[in-house]
DNA sequence: TAAGAATTTGCACTGACTGCAAGTTTTAGT
DNA sequence: ACTAAAACTTGCAGTCAGTGCAAATTCTTA
């Protein structure tokens, strides 16, 4: 009943799993498309796939995960970047330029909305597809934060690689919620600013010695 | 049937509502602390609080904001402190200064756990609470950057003000991981290095010109 | 081709959550 | 006080997500 993820020798098994979890990933985004995440059932679903309730959830736990559609490839992709970085290049740059890679993809195919494109705009309206994309991707950033620290030869712990990492998805968060609350300018053009700030500094003055125990004025 | 936040001229009414309100949530947290949070039922939840599980329901959409419980007055007050940041202030020492608020009623109880203690500890357990817990913060991102856009009078849809109340949760939120994964060193430690970092620059090096447009090298 | 492993499926069950209508309590007007 | 209206609570019936189990089915391999 375990469902592997060997991407070894594709016997006909391993073929069948991979059509029956992309049938399933495909009906489940097009459904949601059509009548909203949130109004799919599990039962749609899986009757669009042609398989039993039972079996989409031996696929996924969560009826989001589906729609969501997550492919472990791009968390590899994003790893091996990492490692491979070339020498002298900041861990901050080549985080950006991941997330560059994945804004190419996305403009690449401009008008056609590709599957990933659709992902994001439901995601900026379903709460649910909201949260377990961050729960799902605060699983990938331990993974990411912790190749980063690797490669930077950074000490256990600290908490710059995490840091860097988690900078990098909350620019892009909030560029894509820029635009979903109607701003005019492109994504790639608010991510760029996003990391620009983040890079240089959100506070020219900030005042190391100061730290943060409390200085409050009006207190309820 | 709408249950209302008036906080005006407290009848009987208003009391028993704060009062069955601040039952459950009570109950919930006393539960989750026990059980685990995902073996809590509303069921005895609401048998804790002495209400029917329909009651429950009334109050709270879903079980996990009763054991995280919040508070409407935190947010109010963070919104006040930043509307009323002292001149000159920073917005992003702003927003540290709210988050040492917070450490400072963390830290003034020392071992007896506060609730908010205990609450931080089940979020980094339990998926689902890291969940709600972040679609409850987002909604709260928004007020905050919006107030803090305005007091800084930065012109509306830039993305500077949500990206340094972003950046204060995440180093709030990466802070919280890595005791979670272990570290020694206190959270006030580690928010302040993550403050430091964020307010003086990631990228030391970084080059504007550059910009996002992909660079990579090895692709699969 | 047959044993054995991996998958699919049906079934029964728990638990979250919702709409509705009836019952109860609180408030307000007189 | 008395009472009608408004605000809350509750039970009930029902939908849907998600899980464990064991019987069927399909694939692999010797």
């Amino acid at each position: 009943m375990e469902i592997e993820e060997t991407a070894a020798a594709p016997g006909r098994r391993e073929r069948k799993k991979r059509e029956t979890r992309a049938a399933l990933t495909a009906a489940a985004l097009r459904l949601a498309l059509e009548k909203g995440p949130d109004n799919v059932t599990v039962e749609e679903i899986s009757e669009a796939a042609d398989v039993s309730v039972r079996t989409f959830f031996n696929y996924f736990s969560h009826k989001e995960h589906a729609i969501l559609g997550r492919d472990p490839d791009d968390l590899e992709l994003a790893l091996r970047r990492i490692r491979e970085a070339p020498a002298g290049e900041s861990p901050f740059a080549t985080m950006r330029a991941i997330v560059a890679r994945v804004l190419d993809d996305l403009e690449s195919i401009e008008d056609q909305e590709t599957a990933l494109a659709q992902r994001i705009r439901l995601i900026t309206e379903s709460p649910n597809l909201l949260a377990q994309f961050v729960v799902l991707g605060s699983e990938d950033e331990r993974d990411l934060a912790a190749a980063l620290g690797d490669q930077m030869g950074e000490p256990l712990g600290s908490p710059l690689p995490a840091l860097i990492v988690s900078a990098t998805s909350m620019a892009v968060r909030v560029a894509v919620e820029q635009r979903k609350a109607g701003s005019d300018r492109s994504i790639r053009s608010l991510v760029d600013e996003g990391f620009s700030l983040l890079a240089t500094g959100l506070d020219p003055h900030y005042d190391p010695t100061l730290e943060s125990r409390t200085d409050q004025k009006g207190q309820a």
